[in-house]
DNA sequence: CTGTTAGCGCTTTCAA
DNA sequence: TTGAAAGCGCTAACAG
């Protein structure tokens, strides 16, 4: 493994010519940085990254904190796309990324000073973390995904957008007594897409069901709207908040004799394998995950480099498929 | 941000000392030791991985090369859980996890040697990686998910025990003509689970459809499937080597008016929440993940630490869902 | 046991 | 335009 002082000894400067050569500096001569990149080549030398971080104060080194992997089944295949593309983008800016998981009760700061990163990629916070003051009074560059916290850049689809979309196209198909499953306390984009909903229903027939993202929230809600609807209420559509909980909610009206699309309409949001697979195969919404991981790592490097950066909403896409069917003839029967 | 240099001053030793001290090493008075580690506790001191990086030939640096994202949401969401659990572990061992994904044609050991990992841990290699001898002929340690490569250390699930419980479940049902789907070149784990298949089946009426581990992979397998049946072919079951694929090849039997598992019987193989919520829910072999992780980095670790490592094989368990059927009666149709 | 000294490989003043 | 020298924070011989 050549060292830069070897490249220097081979190329008959100094060190610190070498080095400048390298790294493209103003103050040495063309003909000089040619002779050394040339010798450079010829020797297979590339800089230690470990030696150049700790003469420099950037490290150029970014944190990627991944919270709660226990829920994260739900939607792992989406994560694992923007863990490649997150990885594959830093690489280019000259980035490395660190993988973060908390453990030992140690606080996301104190993780991330200790392992010195210059800024911090966070993928599913909550709005019930206990670190979250911490994070905010934190100097720290961070992009964080689908959470706004002051000061930081926050990247998420546009949920408001998608969930309009999914509450047109369920108007149009004739629908009425729209609800909504699946509102809970520490997620912000389950109340962004609440709220979408919220607005975008009329004559406000609102119901909702609290639960959170996973396929046995999504049992649970399933439950209670089986009873709603045993009791005489009733409701043509349920818009749910992620995929896995849509599923888990036809599961269960399915399993009650209720029909879907027939008698009820279901969406998700997300879009899921699971969801393209199953009986009814669900209509929902897309997430660029392409876009978000660059916007996330955009984020996070622009703070970074002393840019500013505002937070990024990436619009999703409506996938129509079958869990949405017509009213038409319903109201006879 | 307290230097060892600080710590030193104020507990009044040498930094080699406190350097001795904070490192537990055993040519340190207990007296000395306690006092150092106090002043540093005081002072928040945590060492700077960095400079013990360049200082140390020992990085405590692991690369997690991940390989196909493109193809990974087929099963992102097992893998989002070995991403999470190695970091975990890593943490705990004293290692860094550095995130790896190729770009602009550097081979895996070009990456492995620029950023100076002293070990690699690489999900989603296949047989036909044009990288497969620089690796085999390298040094490195390596822990190396679901393929074999000589020296390194593999993990792998039981696949053949898996497949053998399929195939006697398959067998008890009463079903005789069982074929196989998803052979591919490119994965070694698709060869052990077809090995184990054709083994386990008898008489030997030994029928195998070539294809990969994607949704897409299983509708074409299941198109030839069709066409089989429907040019004379008995087929009881089919044993697929992946939930997705299973999937797909339900999907196209039940396009075609095969009833699933009425007519023919599928099983997969992964377990993932897709074939759970399908319908019929997929019969299939879960892995174990948590253990996979742990595997694969205690692996790289004992190879990077001098110790061997031989290649684990962890015991997945056979998930019997709906998907497969018995043949009582179908003989007299 | 403790301290001195010499790096690890690179960047960055500052003088020449 | 170049180079000498200092230093990033830590570890490790070696000497005391």
């Amino acid at each position: 493994m050549a060292s830069i002082r070897e490249i220097a000894k081979e190329a008959g400067v100094s060190v610190s010519t070498a080095s400048k050569a390298l790294n493209n500096k103003k103050d040495v001569s063309e003909g000089t940085k040619a002779r050394v990149r040339e010798v450079a080549d010829k020797l297979g030398y590339t800089p230690n990254p470990i030696a150049r971080r700790l003469s420099a104060r950037r490290k150029n080194l970014i944190g990627l904190l991944i919270l709660h992997t226990e829920t994260l089944e739900i939607d792992g295949s989406i994560f694992i796309k923007i863990l490649g593309e997150i990885s594959r983008e830093a690489a280019v800016k000259g980035y490395d990324v660190l993988l973060m998981t908390p453990a030992g009760g140690e606080s996301y700061m104190e993780m991330a000073r200790r392992s010195r990163v210059d800024g911090l990629i966070i993928l599913g916070l909550t709005l019930e973390d206990k670190n979250l003051d911490e994070l905010k009074r934190a100097e720290l560059p961070m992009g964080i995904l689908d959470q706004r916290v002051e000061g930081k850049c926050c990247v998420t689809t546009d949920n408001r957008g998608g969930i309009e979309e999914v509450v047109k196209l369920l108007k149009e198909k004739g629908h009425k007594e729209i609800s909504f499953a699946g509102w809970c306390d520490s997620s912000q984009v389950s109340h962004e897409r609440y709220d979408a909903y919220l607005e975008s229903i009329s004559p406000k027939t609102e119901r909702v069901y609290r639960g959170g993202f996973s396929y046995e929230d999504g049992l649970a809600m399933g439950r209670e709207i089986v009873e709603d609807i045993r009791s005489g209420r009733s409701i043509d559509a349920v818009v749910c908040s992620a995929d896995m909980a849509a599923l888990g909610v036809i599961k269960e009206l399915q399993g009650a004799g209720i029909e879907v699309p027939g008698d009820v309409s279901v969406s998700g949001f997300d879009n899921l394998m699971a969801g393209r697979v199953a009986s009814p195969s669900l209509t929902t919404v897309s997430q660029d995950t392409l876009e978000i991981s660059r916007a996330l790592l955009q984020g996070v490097t622009d703070l970074i480099e002393g840019k500013g950066a505002g937070d990024r909403v990436i619009t999703g896409e409506l996938i129509v498929r079958d869990s949405i069917g017509g009213r038409n003839g319903k109201d006879q029967k």
